[in-house]
DNA sequence: CGGCCGGTTGATCTTCCTCAAATAAAGTGG
DNA sequence: CCACTTTATTTGAGGAAGATCAACCGGCCG
């Protein structure tokens, strides 16, 4: 794979992406490299840069590489006929994209930000995957996960309504976020824009800054600008 | 594993559920030993029956089987603490129940309908898929499917009213039917309640029943009586 | 400065939930 | 087989949550 050239979604391609080759892991993604799965990455994976904006792989064209985020936060989503959204997870430092042995990506993923990768062939997934079983279930495990992450979020679109939802999300957000997006003051930065939140939790954008001017009314949170934000209350 | 003595949910047992070893397949089971899976289960697997409103699998019990469902439906849901349920699918004849290698079952399976189903040990399954790059594919794809189906459900969770929602379900109904719930006059059994209905498509049964009642009026769906349908429309 | 984009807030309207009642279907015991 | 209980389904009325449409604010960029 080669990420040099890869469509961008709305705006030309203010800055190339680069792609470069069996470069050594940096001392920051050091921190991930401590299963199989991330040997995998720092023996067989390549680095890849992708630009805010910046579409790393298209439904229905052909899969051929799994990911590794390094830094930066992606966002998977499937997009209707109609142009509606749905974004299924924002993936971040040490989630990978493509697990799953299909040929045929089934969503699309962007950048929310710029980003940092590492990308493996699945020929090189499957031939490693062959004859270490570990790595079977670490990727297994991980598919799981996603299977898990979207039985939570029925779960909540059926039952919660925006507050408890968007206090959820940021409950969930502040837990695994990576250490780039953190401070010293305990807040924590969301890189995505409202209508980013809406498509994920189901609601407009309108709804999800209703949800946010409730939150803090109600001190469940506490907020400094726009983006950066932190939970206060620890029930609902 | 042994179905023998399982729990039952809401009502004493009224019938036992029998387990029988390493019987043959009967001739309705046939027409799924097509592949490398079936090929598992016709060779590994033992046979099962469950009662309606019988339980497979409970959620946080040690998950020690893999399932195939041989006739019958089962719904697969998640019970949050305040009571309130999700469906995340109903499975029927051809579908498998406890894929992927994590060894504490996530949610919990109930028999809808009284259920003759085929089990293996997840240690067979292991110990085969390690010599079979063609087990593998096919149970990855089994998952990725139904990680799809989830990314299906969200996606009209967030942009279809109730009446679109139980169209596009009865539409994939009546496609993926077995023939068990088929008639020669078109017609398709519906095995499960309206409650279930609303659980899995995030609805109130009244709301399930009043999109019943405008999808007749409207001449999109023909019913016999509550529990049989035939899709009309070809359109929304 | 003016336009654009993202975010906030308000007013109105639609959809679906909640509560309630009537009806139908199915099992139970005599 | 019938009266009776229980459960599933349908339908109605009222209310709440969120979508839609619209106005406004503030920052950023040409």
């Amino acid at each position: 794979m080669d990420f040099v050239g890869f469509p961008e979604r709305t705006k030309p391609v203010r800055h190339h992406p680069l792609s470069e080759r069996m470069s050594r892991p940096s001392p920051a993604e050091e921190s991930l490299w401590h299963t199989s799965v991330s040997m995998l990455f720092s023996r067989h994976g390549y680095l890849a840069q992708v630009r805010q904006g910046g579409i790393l792989c298209l439904h229905g064209e052909p899969a051929e590489t799994l990911l590794l985020v390094i830094s930066g936060t992606v966002r998977c989503c499937t997009i209707a006929e109609d142009g509606r959204r749905h974004i299924f997870r924002f993936a971040q430092a040490g989630d990978l994209i493509g697990l799953s042995e299909v040929d045929i990506w089934h969503f699309t993923a962007e950048a929310v930000t710029d980003l940092r990768l590492r990308a493996v062939s699945r020929e090189a997934v499957q031939a490693l995957a062959a004859n270490d079983p570990g790595l079977r279930q670490a990727l297994s495990r991980r598919l799981l996960g996603e299977l898990r992450c979207r039985e939570n979020l029925l779960m909540s679109f059926a039952h919660q309504n925006a507050e408890e939802r968007l206090l959820d999300f940021l409950r969930r957000f502040s837990r695994e976020a990576p250490p780039e997006l953190r401070a010293e003051d305990q807040l924590v930065t969301l890189p995505m824009p409202r209508r980013d939140l809406g498509d994920h939790l189901g609601l407009t954008f309108e709804t999800v800054s209703r949800a946010f001017s409730a939150l803090k009314r109600r001190a469940a949170i506490e907020m400094r600008g726009t983006d950066r934000f932190r939970v206060l209350s620890a029930q609902l």
